[in-house]
DNA sequence: TTGACTGCAAACGATTTGCAATTGC
DNA sequence: GCAATTGCAAATCGTTTGCAGTCAA
């Protein structure tokens, strides 16, 4: 009876987020669930900047500060994910053959890589649809080995 | 006889630098060719900072700022690629299911595509050595069908 | 010679930070 | 009540721009 009914997927999701926030010891402010609220209900990938002023509109003294640093924090649950930037820096390469590219989320060295068996895929009949193709790059997140020693190392000195 | 000779890959590479320079309306400064020569030898994907803080020892007078204008400037006529960032500024979506991005150059928008069959194939084995692999999108570049037309349109009347 | 390019300094926009007040647990 | 979180204002950082002098063609 007093178990919360989810009314709707979204209501189903915002549960598990909260559920989410409880077990990762994240404490359930208003201010976050609106943010993740917005931002599942948005599909257009907003910035921080704009999901901050539709947010506004419901919450007005919400800050932009706090959207900023509450989409870091649940980036780092996972809830959120953040599109494709190496950082906010750009990065350069001359061009050469058609690469790809593995970015280390702790040091954001940038490695390349070769997958030429991808080239004999077509995409999607969808993207063809949506427009003119220039090119097709594939970008892999994850923590190079040379971090993960570090990390292995220090941990046992000082806890990081 | 007075054929400028290759000595070595970089210097062919140079020399077709120049040509496409020449070709297409660029003025071949001393400045340039320094940026590309010292780009097509970097192999770390050097920010636009550090690209700089190179150049400064052979070149102590060259500008941060000519760094970033010659690199845009080599980024429209191919010659330098930027590595995947969607602008400077970072956009945002709560995590759900695996997918990936359609990003238009012209408008910036950002629409999201599946290509399930990806997922059966296994990232060539230089990749699993790297490190530990989080998460691989794919990114395609383009020019969405709706600046398409708008182009056509504008064309037309003012040129652009 | 002339327009394209550069260097300088100042502006800009996105993001982060220190701090005091507030709030969830 | 206490630690985590917020809002505010100011700082920071990468990048861009206006302008006057310089240089390749």
């Amino acid at each position: 009876m007093n178990v919360p009914v989810a009314h709707n997927d979204n209501d189903t999701l915002i549960n598990s987020f909260v559920q989410v926030c409880r077990e990762s010891g994240l404490k359930v402010t208003h201010q976050r669930i609106e943010i993740y609220r917005e931002l599942m209900e948005s599909h257009d990938h907003p910035s921080a900047e704009l999901l901050h002023k539709r947010l506004a509109e419901k919450m007005p003294t919400i800050s932009l500060d706090t959207v900023y640093r509450t989409l870091a924090t649940l980036e780092q649950y996972g809830l959120v994910s953040r599109i494709q930037t190496a950082g906010s820096l750009a990065r350069f390469e001359a061009v050469t053959t058609p690469h790809h590219h593995l970015i280390c989320s702790k040091c954001n060295n940038i490695a390349d890589f070769h997958w030429p068996i991808l080239e004999t895929f077509e995409l999607p009949a969808s993207v063809e649809q949506w427009g003119q193709i220039k090119s097709k790059n594939i970008v892999v997140y994850g923590i190079c080995s040379n971090c993960l020693h570090k990390k292995r190392q220090v941990q046992a000195s000082c806890g990081l």
